[in-house]
RNA sequence: GGAGGGAUGGCAGAGCGGUUGAAUGCACCGGUCUUGAAAACCGGCAAGGGUUUAUAGCCCUUCCAGGGUUCGAAUCCCUGUCCCUCCGCCA
């Protein structure tokens, strides 16, 4: 969310940011709500006082032992009075909040302006997609050899866009985790959490899913209201959700394997083949929450807490600097890391970090005290994939696979794989 | 599933329906004392919103959430959520 008080006093400014990124502010109607919103409050504030005051001297009289019948009387029909205005302040405050809590957050100035993920900008490449002496298979095909990947079982099981995976890829699959969340919790310090895979409708709105992209969710049925959750960011970010911590307490780096759970709505027909777009798939998570001093250095660091990964893992990949157009809905700065995939002969999202500044901490109001300031103040948040554990078991099978079919494991995978150096060898 | 108890400021913890936004303690900030620190003592210290040049005043709201009773609710009533204790069941 932004701050009510800042889009207030430069509109016009704020609409032009927006408009960057593709979100048409409408103006006028901000500023009639506005304008309503501040007769009534003022009015029924008024009303209020009136109340406050004339309810207190009937409490200072009865005290007295005075008669406080006359005294009664004369309040008779405030109540009613003000029972109406704030019924109707109620009405505009709400439709005034719909409207603040449907705006994305402004980009950074250092985000490249564009329309798509045409417009993103390359940061750099790391590493040289392999060339093969044979024609390399796509993970589909390689899964189906020995039936270690298997769609058609889950179809059979769930339904499309789902995957079971056995044998050697389920294990390749519990090593990347294993060794993502040992790098991340061991090398870069962050706290590993376990948390619910369900969250109720407060969290969403905290990291900016709800109210707008409800869509995209799986919501279970029953009287709770909860969610399956499409990231763990959700889960990790609203640690701090209606907390004031401690400045000492910042930056608070979390970290969990998760899965995520994407209706992929509005995707019919992209990536349909294979394991790359799926309903459910893990992820390990990072989370920091930190000093608004310190968001964009801690964007990079994060960008290399990723980047970490897919170079330990020895998979060739760029960094790219997601352009206005292209960003998430709460994020004011996103870095894309894409893999190298030889069958699709390009590079394909895998992790994307953001720096949301005080969006989602806005919408949660988490925050922190500074020792030499009264007031508590809103914290930045980041989230970033570090990884996607699926599409990193895509891009293993892909890139180290074998003329045979089998697949080379990575070097830093053998301890988690008990020592194995291929799967599917025979 | 059954029976009870609870939810109050950063934390702990008081609070007869009427100057209670809320005692007290801790923490925190400022000061006195001290070579320095600690202790002691004095003072300050909730959040959100409106108005405003103002982080000054003034006003409104907030004691889990939502309803209700009342001129007036932290306090009474109803509903929900969460937490704790005991019993049952269970991985």
């Amino acid at each position: 969310m932004l701050d009510p008080k800042g889009l207030r006093s430069d509109l016009d400014a704020v609409a032009k940011r927006l408009a960057k990124r593709g979100f048409e502010l409408d103006t006028a109607e901000f500023e009639t709500l506005e304008q309503t919103r501040r007769e009534l409050q003022g009015r029924t504030e008024e009303l209020q006082n009136e109340r406050n005051t004339r309810s207190k001297a009937i409490g200072q009289a009865k005290g007295r032992g005075e008669d406080i019948e006359p005294l009664l009387a004369e309040v008779s029909d405030l109540g009613e009075r003000l029972e109406s205005a704030k019924a109707e302040l109620a009405t505009v405050q709400e439709r005034f909040e719909t409207l603040v809590s449907g705006i994305p957050n402004l980009p950074h100035a250092s985000v490249p302006e564009g329309a798509s993920e045409d417009d993103n900008v390359e940061l750099h490449r790391w590493g040289t997609p392999k060339a093969f002496d044979f024609t390399p298979k796509d993970h589909t095909d390689l899964g189906a050899l020995h039936g270690e990947l298997d769609f058609e079982l889950a179809a059979k099981l769930t339904g499309s866009r789902f995957a079971v995976m056995r044998r050697g890829v389920a294990r390749l699959h519990r090593a990347l985790v294993q060794f993502m969340l040992d790098t991340q919790t061991l090398e870069h310090g962050y706290e590993e959490a376990y948390v619910p895979y369900m969250v109720n409708k407060d969290s969403l709105f905290g990291t900016g899913q709800l109210p707008k992209f409800g869509e995209d969710l799986f919501k279970l049925e029953g009287d709770a209201e909860y969610y399956l959750i499409p990231t763990a960011e959700v889960t990790l970010t609203n640690f701090v959700r209606d907390e004031i911590v401690d400045e000492a307490a910042l930056p608070l780096k979390l970290t969990a394997h998760t899965p995520c759970f994407r209706s992929e709505a509005g995707a019919y027909g992209r990536d349909t083949r294979g394991m790359i777009r799926q309903h459910q798939f893990d992820k390990v998570e990072m989370v920091q929450i930190v000093h608004p001093n310190r968001s964009y250095e801690a964007l990079e660091e994060m960008r290399g807490h990723a980047e970490a990964i897919l170079k330990a893992l020895g998979l060739p990949f760029r960094a790219v600097t997601l352009c206005t157009g292209d960003m998430g809905f709460g994020a004011a700065k996103t870095y894309d890391l894409e893999v190298w995939l030889p069958s699709q002969d390009t590079y394909r999202e895998i992790s994307s970090i953001s720096n949301c500044e005080d969006f989602q901490a806005r919408r949660m109001q988490a925050r922190f005290r500074m020792k030499d300031q009264k007031k508590p103040q809103l914290v930045h948040t980041l989230n970033g994939s570090g990884l996607a554990v699926g599409r990193c078991l895509v891009a293993i099978l892909e890139n180290y696979q074998r003329e045979d079919g089998s697949i080379e494991v990575p070097e830093v995978l053998k301890p988690y794989m008990g020592g194995r150096d291929s799967i599917n060898a025979g």
